[in-house]
DNA sequence: GTTGATATTTAGGTTACCCTAATATATAAA
DNA sequence: TTTATATATTAGGGTAACCTAAATATCAAC
């Protein structure tokens, strides 16, 4: 398995690929390449069973694909939780090294890594790390851009891509913080919140808030 | 820089290839792979300014080429430290995993790792970790095949190939050990050593006693 | 100095992963 | 229901890193 199939199955299971069909485009646009490559890379990972593809329309992970992408995504949650509890990384500067070593790391590493950070439950992005509490929390969690106005909720999760981290930090949020979302423009993009520690006014983009996710108090 | 080209330069850094022309069959029986290809990618390495070529004589590491490979050496005896003293994992199970983390180490993560391991000064087969001491220790270890007979020596490093350090174990030689070289019987590719600690006399290959370092006393 | 053994290179081919340009399909709007 | 737009696929090409078979260079021995 090279690291390049990895991501595409990680990259698979996070836009939603164990239970909906994920389109091409999207996949696309995550790894920044041609939609023509994703067609075919598609096509060699339905041959080794790690992928349903229907043409024209996009892919789910078979079983396998998804424990193989979960596994996957422990890996790297659970380096993230060792270079910023022992190594003093700041916590937006652990994504791009994970993504790296989350492709070098061994069952057994895992294994012991994870034993030695004493059975972390979550990385510092809040996302789970026990197999099976990560799909549960994927079931459980929402998009904001899905969160009903005025009710307020609680950030539970950031998708850890380095641009996004600060585009957040950015705007000042943070995993913990409970927002409420008081307004929806679609036609320019935007989604209005009020911070609930600092009650101060926050407009993010709709497209961006999709990697946030939050949970109902 | 791939972590194939990667391999190629440490390789050639383990061969010699700081001080002398490494011929291309050696590094293709090191890495396993056919001779063409080793012939090809020095051609890339040439052109990328790692390595000086000479055709059908060798090559050796250009200045930049030593420090590269130095500085992979460095990562893969780091991420071994770790392994054995956080990790638990014993000292012959370690290259492999090391093997893979070296290629996906970034310079800030081998310096915190590094600083968090407190600035070991060697790795748990004996290879210095510092870049300077590195050299200065290829330079004054010895291969045991040019140990002087009837003088006694210590072991200071073994090379950490897989394969090679369970042979090594199986004949329960370890760094630190003391042993005194008895006899060479090139004909048959043996060398005949006697061990310091239990005085019991130990038959082992002339062409794997070439990956075992020692130290007069 | 020719010969033979060994090492190296050249020639030609494969697979993985990426691309652009052109074509085909699906979907939403008129 | 046709048409426009977005999305996906096919066709054709490129580079990196491997391979085997055949040709060539080196070097030591005669």
């Amino acid at each position: 398995m090279s690291p390049t199939k990895e991501d595409y199955l990680k990259i698979l299971f996070e836009l939603g690929g164990r239970t909906e069909q994920v389109p091409n485009k999207e996949i696309a646009n995550r790894l920044s390449i041609s939609p023509p490559t994703v067609t075919e890379m598609m096509n060699s990972l339905v041959k080794a069973g790690w992928v349903v593809y229907t043409p024209y329309k996009g892919s789910k992970l078979t079983q396998e694909g998804t424990d193989y992408a979960k596994k996957l995504i422990r890996k790297h949650r659970l380096w993230e939780v060792f270079l910023v509890k022992h190594l003093g990384f700041n916590i937006n500067e652990v994504h791009p090294e994970a993504e790296l070593l989350e492709h070098s790391t061994s069952a057994e590493l895992a294994d012991r890594l994870e034993a030695y950070l004493e059975f972390p439950e979550y990385c510092p992005h809040g996302g789970a790390i026990s197999t099976d509490l990560m799909e549960e929390q994927e079931d459980m969690t929402v998009h904001l851009t899905e969160a009903v106005l005025g009710v307020p909720v609680r950030i539970s999760r950031i998708v850890d891509e380095d641009r996004l981290l600060r585009y957040f930090e950015n705007h000042d949020l943070k995993i913990g913080d409970r927002v409420t979302v008081t307004g929806r423009d679609s036609g320019l993009d935007l989604l209005t919140l009020n911070h609930g520690t600092t009650d101060k006014e926050i407009q993010i983009s709709q497209t961006i808030a999709q990697y946030l996710f939050v949970e109902h108090i």
